[in-house]
DNA sequence: GCCAACGTTGGC
DNA sequence: GCCAACGTTGGC
């Protein structure tokens, strides 16, 4: 049997809008990623993510971004039903159930890292300056990292794999 | 809170 | 299909 190949993501997220903390507060630390809400990020989400996978959970829009934990996918891409809803925040009239715009996976935590990893961090570590996160301008909020990308981060965080 | 970078929209 | 205008993201 073939293993599938497991691989690697990082998840952007405004902690005044859904942190670290809120994932550890859900049922099961498991929640869909709703509100995405870009092409590029929505076709990773329907077509790339997959059950295992492994997710960079990243602060974004406060003094010190950094990577502050590690998830896990646990359920791949489905359609965002908060785009039909009028009342919620990402609400998108052009998608509906019959042909669904936005997709999203379900996460579930799996460590809240002691020790965050800062973007400032990461432009200095070898190895991680050509991180997607790290580049100018970089705006994508769901981004593909490398298994060593991967490996280096956890390391940073004083976190070894197992 | 500023504003550069970037994505999307819509007039033509 | 071009591209100016507009809206949003996110580091600083």
């Amino acid at each position: 049997m073939k293993a599938k190949t497991k691989r690697y993501w990082l998840f952007k997220s405004e902690p005044s809008g859904f942190s670290i903390e809120d994932l550890k507060a859900c049922p099961n630390k498991t929640e869909p990623w709703d509100g995405v809400r870009n092409y590029q990020a929505r076709n990773f989400l329907r077509d790339d993510i997959q059950v295992g996978d492994g997710v960079l959970f990243y602060h974004s829009r406060i003094p010190e971004p950094a990577v502050v934990g590690a998830c896990i996918v646990t359920k791949s891409g489905y359609p965002d039903t908060t785009a039909f809803d009028p009342k919620a925040k990402h609400y998108d009239p052009k998608s509906d159930s019959s042909a669904p715009r936005w997709f999203l996976v379900d996460v579930k935590l799996k460590k809240i890292f002691k020790r965050v990893v800062t973007l400032n961090e990461i432009k200095e570590s070898a190895g991680l300056e050509t991180m997607v996160v790290a580049q100018k301008g970089s705006r994508l909020s769901i981004q593909p990292v490398t298994e060593a990308e991967w490996k280096i981060i956890h390391d940073l965080a004083g976190d070894a794999i197992k």
